[in-house]
DNA sequence: CAGGATCCTAAAAGATACTG
DNA sequence: CAGTATCTTTTAGGATCCTG
């Protein structure tokens, strides 16, 4: 989108359809697909490895999750450091840019708190 | 979720999948599906007829329109009131709570601009 | 004008089994 | 341990035509 919501002004926009220039297409795409905000929750806290990840998560697929993480490396959201040697661990940790995205995880927690108090008949 | 990311401690949760009584989830859903942040920040500038929000987005077919806009009433974030007579004339605004979304529209904005300027090369 | 009804395709998610 | 490979199911999105 070209313009903020806070009433600052409505210019009229040239594009009609969901675009990658667009600010709020670009953070969607770091919290979007099913488990995503709840990988980044666990990253939040700190380097996870690939298994600590499952373990929060049990009832995400190991597809799902690789899945995820490669959108969030991607996207340069998530670093990802291997251990030489035997048995392979991994570490995947929230890059500076991953971290840019608390404050919106945090908007979410809270907006969607007002909306419970709004509407408890859900 | 049960905790926020601020900072404020971690207790361990009981769930292990995105429930809807999680508040990250129902402000998730609010903004879910394509097209839907577009009409939304379409309906943050005032009522609008189901034709004036197809205007605006020339590219989304009636039948998607119609889904979100089934979905965002059905959560309660908009109404809508039809005009008697005919032809009929039907206009769709937000309510309270759907008003409720608005900061975190401008936090997707705002996350999304500050991810594109640590990330210019995606 | 404001949708509803169908049909179709593509993408996402999930289950299961297997590998470096 | 940290994934990959397949396959099946589910869901979302889109195109087209029709109706109150």
């Amino acid at each position: 989108m070209s313009v903020a919501f806070a009433g600052v002004g409505h210019q009229t926009v040239t594009w009609d359809r969901p675009s990658a220039q667009c600010p709020v297409e670009v953070a969607l795409a770091a919290i979007s697909g099913r488990w995503a905000t709840l990988v980044l929750r666990d990253l939040m806290h700190g380097p996870r490895s690939f298994s600590a990840l499952r373990a929060g998560l049990p009832s995400l697929s190991a597809k799902v999750l690789t899945e995820r993480l490669e959108s969030l490396v991607a996207q340069g959201l998530v670093s990802c450091s291997r251990s030489p040697g035997f048995p392979v661990r991994t570490s995947y940790e929230l890059t500076s840019a991953g971290l840019l995205l608390r404050p919106l995880l945090v908007e979410l927690y809270r907006t969607g708190e007002a909306l419970l108090g709004e509407l408890p008949d859900d």
